[in-house]
RNA sequence: GGCGCUAUCGUCAAGUGGUUAAGACACCGCCCUUUCACGGCGGGUUCGUGGGUUCAAAUCCCGCUAGCGUCACCA
């Protein structure tokens, strides 16, 4: 059996959109599950859509999501150059060759003269001027070094039909397919060439694209057949599609949010969580799994898994997933994986920050949450009276005070400032009034934090804030009772 | 508009002629509780529509509708 080879060829963009980053992953995880070769080939035809190191950002970003190629523009491997403005003499001789065997022809046009183009759209906007010019009329315009294009002689009858692992036969009549450039006026391929070409120099398996191009691998298919190449595999992806708050739905796109691979890592969510969730975006295992390591999903990926329909984005179990991650971590590799969004810390948490993140990885769905999150360990918000009333656990303003003010003395008793040390007095404390926990808890919680949910409980915030900070906020916010 | 693809809870989805139509996220309710979180329990007219085929259809066929894609010297 023939070795599977899949690829993954972008145009170098400077953008990694989480559509792209799917097939990818597809692309990679099902030659990996069958034991073959994944290849990174660059589609930069197009001079105009040039971005400078774009083919850095998208061997980095591949990286920082393990999809790691076996063959690429700095990967090695024997069927390069893997980039395909460096493979420009390669698609003149086998576009020559098509014209030399009649499949293909130069076309004279330039590209927007009105007579050469019909408003009807029947061939695609060009009328075929070109397609049968006489040969004498050829070498005239040759030998007046009129510029060209090489354009695909397509058949005027009869129907196309290819297989796709996904969506069965898929069949097109040859009168829908207009005669499409091969070869650029600038020497460049188009894409619909060069990746003919290419696939089948490579030798791609398995080509795992997007579902728009569907309709244009009737014309691959022809070029495969035009040259008597073997044909590979397909199959086409259904798209990544966004919700509006409107709630239509469409392909996704910025208007949707983060979008794009940096975008997420810049929200705070860590590559191994965008990976795993965005391969079940579109694909499922058939099992209730749903946490998956890059290795199995390697193991656990097949072609029939594979969903035909488009699927939609949600950030809500993106959310979820990432947090599922967050809690399964240790709290020291959430520590280091969190660092930069700590911020600057002062001395005293930036000395607690293994134990602030085992408070914080149970709470956060987002590593840029964070910030916000621990802010008020930072700067005491301002206090409001209304904070300090809460019915359930019967406490009020008075009740308050009441509850403070025996508690700065008992905390001045605690000598180690611990967790547990606090616990034990607080709980002492908290038997001896005869009051309910939370009746407690309530108001030195407001009054430590001036919010009415935390990271953690009042002992936790008593020991994240330090013996002297603690007496601080508890003595201003009892002269602010008072004064209530 | 032509052509093509798609259609199961709000979302991801299982399902391949006979099921009480899984599971997850989100949502709602209740419980637990030191707030939040975590955890536990429970809840919801989900097969776009109209015709067939069949003893039997979410599953097969046709039409319709809707969404998406495509019709470049972009990929």
């Amino acid at each position: 059996m023939k070795k599977i080879r899949t690829r993954f060829a972008p145009s170098p963009t400077g953008y990694m959109h989480i559509g792209n980053l799917r097939t990818a992953l597809y692309a990679y995880l099902f030659a990996k599950s069958q034991h073959g070769d994944f290849i990174l080939r660059i589609e930069d035809t197009d001079r105009a859509r040039y971005v400078a190191d774009a083919v850095e950002f998208i061997e980095k970003t591949l990286a920082a999501a393990k999809i790691i190629p076996d063959e690429g523009p700095h990967h090695g491997g024997e069927f390069g150059p893997y980039v395909q403005s460096e493979r420009m003499e390669i698609y003149k001789k086998y576009a020559e060759q098509l014209v030399e065997s009649g499949h293909a022809y130069r076309c004279f046009c330039v590209n927007d003269e009105p007579e050469n183009n019909s408003d009807d759209k029947k061939f695609g906007g060009y009328n075929r001027h070109c397609r049968d010019l006489p040969a004498a009329e050829i070498e005239k315009n040759l030998a007046e070094g009129k510029p060209y294009v090489i354009r695909q002689k397509m058949p005027l009858t009869g129907e196309t039909t290819f297989f796709d692992v996904l969506h069965g036969n898929i069949t097109i009549a040859n009168s829908e397919l207009e005669d499409q450039v091969l070869l650029k006026s600038d020497g460049m391929p188009t894409y619909n060439f060069a990746n003919v070409v290419d696939d089948h120099l490579m030798e791609i398996s398995h080509i795992i694209r997007g579902t728009e191009f569907i309709t244009s691998t009737p014309k691959h298919v022809l070029l495969y057949k035009f040259f008597g190449w073997e044909l590979p595999t397909f199959i086409h992806l259904a798209p990544v599609m966004g919700k509006s708050p409107d709630g239509t739905v469409s392909k996704l796109s910025k208007r949707h949010g983060a979008t794009s691979f940096n975008d997420l890592i810049e929200a705070g969510y860590l590559p191994e969580v965008i990976t795993n969730y965005v391969a079940l975006l579109g694909w499922n295992p058939k099992t209730n799994q749903e946490i998956f390591s890059m290795n199995e999903l390697i193991e656990k990926f097949n072609l029939e898994g594979l969903s035909k329909s488009p699927a939609v984005f949600d950030y809500d179990k993106l959310d979820w997933m990432s947090g599922e991650y967050f809690k399964a971590m240790t709290d020291e590799n959430f520590a280091e994986a969190a660092d930069k969004f700590f911020g600057a810390l002062d001395e005293n948490l930036s000395a607690k920050k293994v134990y602030l993140s085992s408070l914080l990885k149970t709470r956060v769905n987002r590593l840029s949450q964070i910030p916000d999150t621990i802010k008020f360990l930072q700067v005491m918000p301002p206090l409001d009276a209304e904070l300090f009333i809460n019915k359930r656990n019967k406490v009020t303003v008075e009740k308050s005070i009441e509850i403070i003010t025996p508690a700065l003395k008992i905390l001045e008793g605690v000598e180690n400032w611990t967790v547990d040390a606090l616990n034990e007095k607080i709980f002492a404390f908290v038997e001896e009034s005869g009051l309910k926990m939370g009746t407690v808890m309530w108001p030195l919680r407001i009054a430590l934090s001036g919010q009415k949910v935390t990271p953690g409980g009042v002992t936790e915030i008593l020991f994240l804030l330090g013996r002297e900070e603690s007496f601080r906020r508890l003595n201003s916010a009892l002269e602010f009772l008072k004064k209530s």
